[in-house]
DNA sequence: GCCAACGTTGGC
DNA sequence: GCCAACGTTGGC
């Protein structure tokens, strides 16, 4: 990783559930409830200044509606604990704790949304994971260059 | 270590 | 409601 660059990603979640509108009205938000060993590793990949796009999953149309940031890093998930918490983990345990996660600033909503259907006119499953059928990864990394170009798409 | 069964995500 | 894409689990 050259120099101090923010590294980008995607993540979805679905409004009904928690979207962008949720999280304008925190500011911030943990995002937890995370339990996939993948999605998981991407979040502790994560630094500092790294900016993610929020997209509408499970909804019509899908797409990426906003921005966040990363503001901090590290943080057990303090769902996996909870004997309420549908995220509830029996298996993990406190002195190593399985799951972790980030937490997020909201920077902003875009004016239109980039659905789902024009990011499959302008992009590969390599360029951007999230177009690929059938994919699950709730977190995904965003290469430099697409992300340049989902910036120009969305100022458009 | 293989692999079938099962579960989940999420678009269609 | 269906199903594609996979991750997870458990029997062997």
């Amino acid at each position: 990783m050259a120099g101090k660059g923010v590294a980008y990603w995607l993540m979805k979640s679905e409004p009904d559930v928690y979207g962008i509108d949720h999280l304008r009205q925190e500011t911030t938000t943990l995002w937890d409830g995370i339990r996939n060993y993948q999605a998981r590793n991407f979040m502790r990949s994560m630094a500092i200044g790294d900016q993610a796009f929020f997209y509408h999953s499970n909804t019509k149309p899908p797409g990426i509606v906003g921005l966040m940031e990363v503001i901090e890093t590290g943080i057990t998930d303090p769902s996996q604990f909870d004997p309420s918490s549908k995220y509830h983990d029996p298996d993990t345990n406190p002195d190593t704790p399985r799951w972790d996660c980030v937490r997020l600033r909201y920077l902003r909503e875009f004016p239109r949304m980039l659905t789902l259907d024009q990011l499959k006119e302008s992009f590969t499953v390599d360029e951007l994971a999230v177009v690929r059928r059938g994919n699950r990864l709730s977190i995904l990394p965003v290469p430099d260059a697409t992300a340049v170009r989902l910036f120009s798409l969305l100022a458009d």
